[in-house]
DNA sequence: CTTGAAGCTATAGTTGCTAGAGACATTAGC
DNA sequence: GCTAATGTCTCTAGCAACTATAGCTTCAAG
């Protein structure tokens, strides 16, 4: 049996994160030591390792709960678990084709900031004025966590 | 003259997120009709529309607030603003990294998915047991924003 | 047996907005 | 001029996914 610390530092999840992960349900509420402190064995460490993973991998706290979801049915097919990782392999597609047009532009208002004065200073100029730049990095997609 | 609806509209920024960046003081507070709208000019515009730009560029509102205060000093030498952009370029660059490896992960996972049973899918076998990962995607790199 | 680390609960804060309620202002059509 | 639709006002609360704080109890080592 391991305390909340020891479950932490083998999964790589702090501890106040693990209570949380239980307090929203990710996680089973955990047995009792004697003194009322939390106790996993060796089927939480899993779960965790598997919730931190997937958070690794990008996905939604909501997404893993689906996951989860589905690894405890192990008769179902697969259909869905697949869809949720491609949705998520889409997603990282596009936030990548927009990392990339941004890198581009910061790159490109970097290199001629010539260390003058801001009045001349291109990187304000850039932010200032759209239709400076090459790229069309408009209509977000909001890059969210990992 | 222009009311909120009008300058979010030519900035791409709703009306509500204008507010909050009123509120917390990235904008100054506007002026008043008679029945106390908000009524904004050529600088305001100018001032959302380099807010809005910088956000599509990934800079947080912390590192916009330095921006802006930057660009009201315009005698100032460009150095700092020159680092705010390379800061941000490099944090670009690290989540580029990073999504490039989660793509290469999602996608070994996605094709092995043979759509039988949840009990052989790679999906959640891959995410239940990191030493099955090719690439190390460790350690977050917390993608927030843009 | 004492000390210090680790654990407990509960609450509030973070970032960058977004949504809702209920009241007032403005504008377009008739 | 009137009415209806749209726009705006303030205020509060909510979202993800944690993180931090305060003030307490429990545990393990020396």
């Amino acid at each position: 049996m391991l305390t909340i610390g020891k479950i932490g530092a083998q999964a790589g999840v702090k501890v106040p994160t693990i209570r949380y992960y239980e307090q929203i349900g990710l996680l089973p509420e955990a047995g009792r030591s004697a003194g009322n402190q939390r106790l996993y064995g060796r089927k939480a460490l899993e779960r965790l390792a598997f919730i931190r993973h997937a958070r690794d991998l990008g996905f939604t706290l909501e997404a893993i709960r689906d996951l989860l979801s589905l690894s405890d049915n192990p008769e179902q097919p697969c259909v869905a678990a697949d869809a949720i990782a491609r949705a998520q392999l889409a997603e990282v597609e596009r936030r990548l084709a927009r990392l990339t047009a941004l890198k581009a532009e910061l790159e490109r208002m970097v290199v001629q900031c010539a260390g003058g004065k801001i009045a001349d200073c291109r990187v304000i100029e850039v932010l200032g004025d759209h239709s400076l730049c090459s790229t069309d990095h408009r209509h977000p997609e909001s890059e969210s966590s990992p």
